[in-house]
DNA sequence: GGTTGCATGTAAATGGTTACATGATTGT
DNA sequence: ACAATCATGTAACCATTTACATGCAACC
């Protein structure tokens, strides 16, 4: 078994608990948002297969108009099998990028909209790089925390550095869709 | 619609034509790997896909022992829905990493398998760097191709660089599992 | 008056992966 | 003798995403 979204939640709510809602949060916030992802519906019903299999307990808060609060955490057992799921051997990293897959057809594309292209995907990373460096919810601080966050910092600057010294590359001249002119 | 496989193949048959195994050779061969992936179970199902409507056609040379040789390449609609295919603004780039899920939990897990584990990685991304840095197969050289190769250095080199400098974060304090003590 | 945030959940659709099946040849 | 490379394909299984459903409060 893999690290699955079944995993995570045991992961996160082992440092203490939370509602579906806030681990959700905790993707698009915190510092763990750029290698780890899920939607509440892959969520909520993990959340829901723990709480049969006796891995996480829940507290109902109940709230005026809003859907009850409900707070779940892990119990010892839940404790037990996360400590075990930290024993596999994690598979290998995976980077996807459909920007990327563009670029390699650069030459297909008109230059003012490949600037644009970049442009937009520059200010989206520098976007990403700013919510790391000044961590607006300073977590408990982990070690491992603290290494992640600063390879992600490591990972968006190397990128953006790359694609601001290198776009003249592709930029340069207009290749506008010469290729298949014999067809 | 988002970039499938389908629609990779139509790119990449866009450079030549290819059979289904070489398209997935591309993948772990190529500098296009640390972006794109694709099983077998994919690729198959997609070039017939796309020959049923008309977008590729096939060449079939026969072999000895072997499954026939499938070669499959653009034809004109083919190319027409490429560029097509072209326009579509890419979705985000994501990284997924179970390794980094596991360094997050650094201090439940035993100093010498946290070492193993760091080491492991660190020999699977100098490999890839390698691969990315003596390109064995010279491919057509598209101003493409040569950024995209560029950034999957600056990336490695990044990563690498950073876990050289930073591991000591986490190997520092035998930290071997002190959380939950009161469970 | 519309969007965002809070908060939960379900069900269908999707787009894949994994495992299997086949088989000759070459290398270790 | 065993693994790997070449080469194609199918089918079951799968985890997730997407879209939907609901609803109040606060902000703009």
């Amino acid at each position: 078994m893999a690290i699955d979204v079944r995993t995570i939640c045991l992961g996160l709510l082992s440092r203490g608990s939370a509602t579906g809602y806030e681990i959700k949060k905790s993707f698009e916030e915190g510092p763990i948002g750029y290698f780890l992802e899920a939607s509440f519906g892959a969520i909520y019903p993990a959340l829901g297969r723990l709480t049969e299999e006796g891995l996480v307990g829940l507290k109902v808060e109940q709230q005026d108009g809003k859907p009850d609060r409900k707070v779940y955490s892990l119990t010892a057992r839940g404790h037990a099998a996360f400590e075990e799921s930290l024993r596999v051997d994690p598979g290998p990293d995976r980077f996807r990028s459909e920007f990327l897959f563009l670029l390699l057809f650069a030459d297909h594309i008109p230059k003012d909209h490949l600037r644009h292209l970049i442009d937009e995907r520059l200010a989206d990373y520098r976007c990403k790089l700013r919510l790391l460096e000044e961590p607006s919810i300073p977590m408990p601080n982990s070690p491992g925390l603290e290494f992640i966050r600063g390879q992600g910092i490591a990972f968006y600057r190397a990128i953006i550095d790359y694609i601001e010294h290198n776009r003249h590359l592709l930029e340069a001249q207009d290749a506008r869709v010469p290729a298949h002119a014999a067809e």
